[in-house]
DNA sequence: CATTACCTGCAA
DNA sequence: TTGCAGGTAATG
């Protein structure tokens, strides 16, 4: 479900919730494989009484800065939530992670699909992570310069590498799509393939699909939601993703639907031309 | 490369 | 009942 401009906006709600704020303790791990390091006792002990410094991202992955130096990542995969609720509001068999803080309000993870993941990192772990992830997309470090190095000699299809987090971090399905309808490539096109004028292209689709995507909150199409419960309205912007057989936004055509790395795609074939 | 696994819910 | 879903890691 969520991708940078999902996990970013999580991030800003969350930071607004919990800067300052004292872990009081760890009520509840209902799904103990949530926590993938340490173990969940461990995990406990670590966070009992430590203050919340801020909150960071770093591609899709949620920085929670702890402080003594430790630093809680928490990755939302498909339907993860990080919502910061009153402690009286009831539960749902989705919370698997319930962290109480010193306000009387509760930092709750829920996540329908159990594939979300909770690690407690210092600085080893956290440079261990980084070393995985290729650029920021909206910083400024990610230049035309940059793309074109991340993609230099890759003779594969360039849908599959936008997803690659090593090369661009922070693209999921969604804006992979939205990036290429914007920048008018096939993604079956390997990267190789691309000239000059379509990285220029292709980077400025990705940062505009993202930075739209920043800017209206986020793409909610089912579970995506922000800390405060609140979901984005992106997905009333969306140019190509799920929109099969609808006429394309820039010339009518209907947009269709195929399958590029094993992901659900969504082209104009008039402007996105093989 | 592709396939499978991890999970649940929902629509066809 | 089957297939599909915004992600990623592990395995042929």
């Amino acid at each position: 479900m969520p991708e940078l401009p999902e996990v970013e906006t999580v991030r800003r709600s969350l930071a607004r919730e919990l800067a300052g704020r004292r872990i009081v303790g760890v009520r509840e791990i209902g799904w103990p494989r949530t926590i993938a390091a340490p173990s969940p006792d461990e995990l406990c002990l670590a966070l009992c009484n430590r203050v919340i410094e801020g909150v960071d991202r770093r591609a899709k992955y949620l920085l929670i800065r702890l402080d003594n130096a430790e630093t809680l990542a928490v990755h939302l995969r498909m339907t993860g939530q990080m919502l910061v609720v009153p402690a009286d509001v009831p539960s749902d068999k989705h919370t698997h992670v319930i962290v109480t803080l010193d306000d009387g309000r509760e930092l709750r993870f829920h996540d329908t699909r159990k594939f979300g993941r909770w690690w407690l990192l210092n600085a080893e772990g956290l440079a261990a992570l980084e070393s995985k992830l290729g650029h920021e997309p909206l910083e400024s470090g990610f230049t035309v310069e940059a793309l074109r190095e991340g993609l230099r000699g890759r003779r594969t299809k360039i849908k599959p590498l936008l997803l690659d987090q090593s090369i661009v971090a922070g693209i999921g399905n969604i804006y992979a799509d939205e990036a290429l309808w914007l920048a008018q490539i096939h993604p079956l096109r390997t990267a190789d393939s691309l000239n000059e004028a379509e990285l220029v292209a292709l980077h400025a689709g990705i940062v505009a699909a993202l930075d739209q995507g920043v800017t209206r909150r986020g793409t909610t199409l089912v579970n995506y939601r922000d800390a405060n419960g609140e979901g984005g309205e992106n997905q009333h912007f969306l140019n190509a993703y799920g929109h099969t057989g609808d006429p394309c936004p820039r010339c009518g055509t209907p947009i269709e639907r195929l399958i590029v790395g094993q992901r659900s795609t969504h082209i104009c074939p008039v402007c996105q031309v093989f």
